[in-house]
DNA sequence: CCCCTTATTGTCAGATCGAATATAATTGGA
DNA sequence: TCCAATTATATTCGATCTGACAATAAGGGG
């Protein structure tokens, strides 16, 4: 069976020059405090990365070591995001293929090792449009929203500036429509695409401040991140792996809390706790928490049995229109 | 900013010995008289697939050029699926790393080309005990059945014993739980690790026959397809892909076939239709679908314009529990 | 004209969801 | 000590969605 002869993938002329550089790269997230940070490495603008060599037994394995090699922090949860391969994607300057298997990692903060060239930033530093949990869409969205209109009618013909401005509106809720949180890959591909984020086009346009377009990254890191974001966003709604960023003992505002730091929006008290509950997610500790003003609040643990007493088709947070 | 300096993932030594083969593999469904069908090559064993050359701009584009090559069929919709990477996956006959980049592919059948090593074939025929539209479980289920709580017998102690038997009753829904089709690469992964399919073990177990426990395939091919299957059960609930593997016009019964092969259940008529209607997924195309009997049926056109319009974060067809 | 088949429309009860309200247990200050 | 502020927790209500089922319409063939 394994040694078939017919077929292709085994008849190609084996020719060297089909070979490739692949590195592994990591969006390594945490939540502390209501912040939702990222891990990185050098000037805040690097994902934690390394070649994939022949001793890792696996991407994952591998993944593991240079995290902790570069950053000193070890991983708990980590599931594959997507693999980048484009000719072009890394800057035309190597002839050789440059492919990246990105993964996307959940941890906690507080096992941060001393000293080294890494450190946690929120990840609304990298997006600020995204952050939406004051209610109002955060400062520098008007700005943003002017230059892309700007961008679309400055397209050619009419169809592709109504085109254009059709998809500024989805993605980013204009002209009454709802925000939709899951769509940050998308928004940042438009604001690249009108070279409103500083990696777009060389620096030949001007993009706005940071503290509107946010902080770059090196290379497309910051697509990655994107991609990064968009998955947890999405995969909280459906799968329960907002635990991985818990503590392990919490209160039911904290859980809340985090899922909000992570969504980038609020949801309903009430509502959150109906469906934790029904869910039958946690359980109680016994203890109440040590307060900060006001009635002190039950501690919950989460309940590892739910991973696998059910397949988790929809485990849905409250989060769906606006 | 392209030419950092610091950073891991470049100030590694450039040892030759970590580049590896890149493939590039497709999974590709179309859907035809109600059966979802599978490309491939070979001996029906192999999915079409090819090297990730240099000249190749993107690795979607070098996979239309393959699978264009093997099998004369050009691709229209593609997504990536995974990326696997794992030492042992191909056997360990090489010492070179086998890297392949997996995709999900939809087109239509009838564009076939004439002559060639490659063949239609339903993918029903690789998982026989995922198609559940009879209603009722596949005739062999049962064998599996005794076969998996077998294997979980089998295990040392009885922790590992209880947590197998349970892994095994959500995954296929015994002892009243609902199917759920979208486990499809749990169940499969399962079997495997049971040593029920041929592929695991290299032949020490002995599987049952080929038509309880599906037709084997290459290498890992059929873990791909799993994946595929997987991905598209799931996806075809919040995105509008179906109309990918649908023609031009189409009644609402076609539709719901296809989405019924593909998920391998049936759903509600009545409850179908409203769902598509009011999600304005289609339009009238104001002709009627010549007969097979019956009063005829209003042929529709899917709405392009709604891939514009919307953004499609629940678009959910009614496929819930049981 | 009757019967069979498929298409199309309609109804109804239970579950879910978003929003809002009401009550409980603390702390801190008057 | 009592009141106000703060946060936790419990409950309600109506709109919507969903799954199940029933009813009617429009053809073809005997």
């Amino acid at each position: 069976m394994e040694d078939r002869q017919t077929g292709p993938g085994k008849d190609r002329a084996d020719d060297k020059a089909d070979e490739a550089k692949v590195d592994l790269i990591a969006v390594v997230v945490a939540v502390n405090d209501g912040e939702p940070c990222l891990l990185t490495i050098g000037q805040a603008d690097t994902l934690p990365s390394g070649p994939f060599a022949l001793e890792h037994r696996s991407p994952q394995s591998g993944l593991r070591g240079w995290v902790e090699q570069q950053t000193g922090h070890p991983l708990g949860y980590i599931e594959q995001l997507y693999t980048f391969a484009d000719r072009d994607r890394v800057g035309a300057e190597r002839q050789q293929r440059a492919i990246s298997i990105s993964y996307l990692a959940l941890t906690r903060k507080e096992q941060a090792t001393a000293s080294c060239a890494c450190g946690w930033h929120s990840w609304y530093e990298y997006f600020p449009w995204e952050d939406h949990r004051s209610g109002t869409p955060p400062v520098g969205v008007d700005i943003l929203r002017a230059r892309l209109i700007e961008w679309a009618d400055a397209a050619g013909d009419p169809a592709t500036q109504r085109e254009r401005r059709q998809r500024v509106a989805i993605a980013f809720g204009f002209d009454d429509r709802h925000w939709n949180e899951e769509l940050t890959l998308q928004r940042y591909e438009l604001l690249y695409e009108a070279a409103l984020v500083e990696e777009a086009s060389g620096g030949k346009a001007t993009p706005p401040p940071a503290a509107v377009s946010g902080k770059a990254m090196v290379a497309d890191h910051r697509r990655i991140l994107a991609t990064g974001v968009t998955r947890l966003r999405s995969k909280i709604k459906y799968r329960p792996v907002v635990f991985e960023l818990m503590r392990p003992t919490f209160t039911l505002l904290q859980l809340q809390r985090t899922v909000e730091a992570l969504a980038g929006r609020l949801i309903d008290k009430p509502n959150f706790r109906r469906l934790v509950e029904q869910q039958e997610l946690v359980e109680e500790t016994g203890d109440t928490s040590v307060d900060t003003g006001g009635r002190p609040a039950k501690l919950y643990r989460f309940r590892r049995a739910v991973l696998d007493e059910r397949a988790f088709a929809g485990t849905k947070l409250p989060l769906s229109r606006a």
